[in-house]
DNA sequence: TCTATTAATTCGAGGCTCGAAAAAAATAGT
DNA sequence: ACTATTTTTTTCGAGCCTCGAATTAATAGA
């Protein structure tokens, strides 16, 4: 886009370049951070300087093999966990979790609730959301910290601000003002964000080596999800969180998928339309409502134990899920999968149909199959990932800008 | 992305600016520019005064409307049609077309030429290229002015560098360095487009109105192209040129389409899927290497006419596309959609069943239905989009940064 | 204690934008 | 014809910012 820009515009962004490879890196001295950034001594010297008296930083004293050297010891500087807090709050069917964590991303206190979503209010939902929310900024005012963003994952759709839970699986009630509601009793900015766009947040975060700029994580559960990284940037469509990869058409009119619609590779690939094949019930049957862990690992036991309506359950969702990567593909073009989730424990049966299907269709063709990671654990995730995206928004966005005394309510400043 | 930016980063952008706001209309003062960028009158001044002694603005005296006004009267600025020139090719079956383009859009000669592209050698293809862009080039030497970009549209994919022909329909030869081997030849930065994301851009400049920040423009010919504009950018995948959208899956092992594929939309959709469909030869006929749109234009009339294998072979068409769209849209979410090409003459008989398919799928659910636009005329569009393509760039990248003296080679410098 | 070595800061040069004031170039009124 | 008015454009100084070079700081080894 081409914006104006001014003269402190520049200092602006060479502050958050600062503070993203601080980020990345936990300890840095201040010549590191000069190679690291490109910047010159003198400039990081002087953000160093005023993010320190900010209270942003603070030094590090650390007896580490520094002392081997011969000249000026380093001084390590690292972002300052008393510089602010952040709220991190994941939904999902049936429970509840948030946590307070601190600017240098340490998990302060954690809350946990039970919660049968199904049966709530999209008021109840909030209700919850705001009761277990107002115990941890309690805490952080408690504690003195400042908080400055509220960051909620869930499964499903948000609207284009990330204000507004539109559809999610978790209830029957749509559109759910979860943010203004958050923003109103709190006075802290909040977003909505989509769970598997906070899992591919979280493993760039944790190995950029595998999941780098252009990647995609699929979350193989109840339904499926989808997260994507293009050119770097967490992607999103036109106006909502996007990737509804699992809403994507695999069969017109195939299959019944729990959205109502027919022939969703959802509707062949999640554990509901797993387990319907496996038992040989029909294409039209409705979703059962959740199916415990242990009747899946069940489900590929038996696979992998004979040919049979089980095996062959599982080669339907490997099927759906490689022509839906084709279609992918064909616009995206190929980029790693990391496929996470419980679905994860049966890749072994999904992988072979997933690449026979792939190999049908345009998006193998004129490039190199992708490389495939698993991880079966999204929870995790989830939650780092909505941390990170909270920090980051504190990083770039409220840290980056030097005026409007970033440091009020900062605990102590580092003079 | 977090990058580093410097003093002078902050002219280079608001140079950008300027030029983007006169790239859009044609001819304005500098208050008119001081009050579309939100500069302030003595950065204009700055910037403009800049502008025209490098010769890249001019000024443009006009007895206008302005003349009866009380006040100093306002000095209109244009682009300087002498400051530069760009070349726009487009490539496309049997044909090839160039055009010397000047600074301020307007083509000063152009050049036509039939061949035979599918009986050619990747080299054969190349010469010809390069001899139509030889001439173009003469003509600029002798005319005095400096072309500091090329541009090549043709039908197919690129690698992710602009710089490869990887594949194209015209031509069973495939990686043709066509961007290499012009660069060698003239020394002039070269960029290898696809067609589709030419029209999209030749739209976003002709009627922002409607082709605004986010669209989708769809190529209905012998087979299925397709360019997006999401979130203001031209959309480009992780790697190549992206938008196989005829290449996405729509029903698994289904009929044999171009690509040697099964499935695929342009398989259902492609003038040759509906030739064959309303000639009743099966799925498994090989595609027909063209069809006239003489003949295309007859079978829509039987279409029309009565119900038939003709207007079977346009509801399956249109059920492609609707399905695709549905598919498209769970990823990037709904957008308005430009159907552009000779298919789109018969878009009245498409129209019905793509939206009843698209309904279907869960592109349609949480959002309302977009707006659908047609134009049969696809050439004028890419010639513009590419032309367009090539100037921006000279914009952006050459004519914004100010010092290395861009005003050699420019025509006269308005001092 | 002195010296070599590495780290971090200071200082002046040079860019940039902006606001206020000044200059420029017309028309309207007397 | 001449002045006042109005509108556009330029000029000038203040205040940011980055950078390179010189300077100061802090340590290990001799």
């Amino acid at each position: 886009m081409t914006a104006i820009a001014r003269s402190d515009d520049v200092r602006r962004q060479n502050r958050r370049l600062v503070l993203s490879v601080l980020r990345r890196s936990e300890k840095l001295s201040r010549t590191e951070i000069t190679a690291r950034t490109g910047l010159s001594p003198s400039t990081v010297s002087a953000i160093t300087s005023d993010l320190l008296s900010d209270g942003i930083l603070c030094k590090l004293r650390d007896g580490d093999a520094t002392a081997t050297r011969r000249g000026r010891p380093q001084v390590a500087l690292g972002l300052n966990p008393d510089a602010a807090a952040v709220i991190a709050v994941v939904l999902s069917l049936n429970a509840l979790s948030a946590a307070l964590i601190d600017y240098a991303g340490d998990v302060i206190v954690s809350e946990q609730a039970r919660l049968d979503t199904l049966a709530m209010s999209g008021e109840e939902i909030v209700a919850s959301v705001r009761a277990m929310v107002g115990t941890l900024v309690d805490e952080a005012t408690y504690r003195d910290m400042h908080v400055p963003r509220i960051a909620v994952a869930f499964q499903g759709i948000t609207d284009a601000g990330a204000r507004t839970l539109l559809w999610s699986p978790i209830t029957r009630e749509i559109d759910i003002p979860l943010g203004d509601a958050l923003e109103n009793a709190f006075g802290i900015p909040v977003t909505v964000e989509n769970d598997c766009n906070m899992i591919a947040v979280a493993l760039n975060a944790k190995d950029p080596g595998h999941y780098g700029d252009n990647f995609i994580a699929i979350l193989l559960s109840h339904g499926l999800g989808m997260g994507m990284m293009v050119r770097g940037e967490l992607f999103i469509g036109t106006k909502s969180s996007g990737g509804e990869f699992g809403h994507m058409n695999h069969v017109p009119d195939g299959a019944l998928c729990r959205c109502g619609r027919r022939g969703c590779i959802e509707a062949y690939a999640g554990n509901y339309a797993i387990w319907r094949a496996a038992r040989a019930l029909g294409d039209d049957t409705p979703p059962a409502a959740d199916i415990a862990d242990a009747d899946m690992a069940a489900l590929a036991a038996a696979a992998r134990a004979a040919d049979g309506p089980e095996r062959r359950a599982f080669d339907a969702a490997g099927r759906a899920i490689g022509f839906g990567l084709g279609s992918l593909f064909a616009i995206l073009d190929p980029a790693p999968v990391a496929i996470v989730g419980q679905g994860a424990l049966a890749f072994d049966l999904i992988r072979t149909p997933m690449l026979e299907a792939l190999a049908k269709t345009a998006g193998g063709q004129h490039h190199s199959i992708p490389s495939f990671y698993t991880d079966p654990d999204e929870m995790p995730l989830i939650r780092a990932g909505c941390a990170m995206r909270a920090l980051t928004f504190v990083d770039r966005e409220i840290f980056a800008r030097g005026a409007a005394s970033p440091a009020a309510g900062v605990g102590r400043a580092v003079a």
